[in-house]
DNA sequence: CTGTTTCATCGTATATTTGCGATATAATTA
DNA sequence: TAATTATATCGCAAATATACGATGAAACAG
């Protein structure tokens, strides 16, 4: 784009899409869903769960991490990633109040 | 990317990540909230709204609309807008399910 | 019929995302 | 110390996304 327009947008809506931007990859879904399930925080695990390269993965990881939805820490010579839930709680917060918004102004009858 | 690797995600990730995908820009956020706030479903009132040129506007319209999450109709020169409401109800539903299941795992302490 | 309005689409420029091999780094093991 | 293991990061290639001017098409007004 020749131009970023995105800063003369809301700061709700810019905030609600960067959220779903970062859920837009069906790695970082998985990663979600993952590292939610297995407990323990696993690290290379995640490799193996998802059918892309380390280095992809890696990049994924890093993305969520930026995006504050996961924190992760060094052990050793593993790296321990873990959801933030505190995070996902507020982002949760945010889509449900943005759907529900939507939903109020629903209108009886369909126009078209 | 050299090939296209999301083919090989699950069907409900994949699913999850195009509903966020379409949300993952502001303006198409925008124009959801303003197609549910005139109950008429307006038409180019859309790219008086927003800070984009009317061929961006049209294009961002065209997403949702592929995305299913509105549909369209032509009206003499003008062209009229809504919300499909069974489909933001789905994508809400699959939002929901995903974002409830992550905390159905949250443990009681936290790893890391 | 001609000009106008409203919108969609095309073509193009640029920015961002995705993916991975290669490589760097740091802890661990032999 | 040297080889191994687990990750992160760099650099590149290819795919997508974003943005808009120009142009096309269809309805409408005169």
């Amino acid at each position: 784009m020749a131009v970023n327009k995105k800063m003369e947008f809301a700061a709700d809506d810019l905030a609600l899409a960067e959220f779903a931007r970062t859920l837009s990859h069906p790695a970082r879904v998985a990663i979600l869903k993952t590292l939610a399930e297995k407990q323990t925080c696993i690290c290379g695990e995640i490799v193996d769960v998802l059918p892309l390269a380390q280095a992809t993965v890696s990049q994924h990881l890093k993305e969520l991490k930026t995006a504050g939805l996961i924190s992760g820490e060094v052990e050793g010579v593993r790296s321990c990633y873990c959801i933030d839930w505190a995070s996902i709680e507020a982002m949760t917060a945010r889509m449900e109040a943005f759907l529900a918004a939507l939903k109020a102004l629903k209108p009886d009858s369909t126009c078209c």
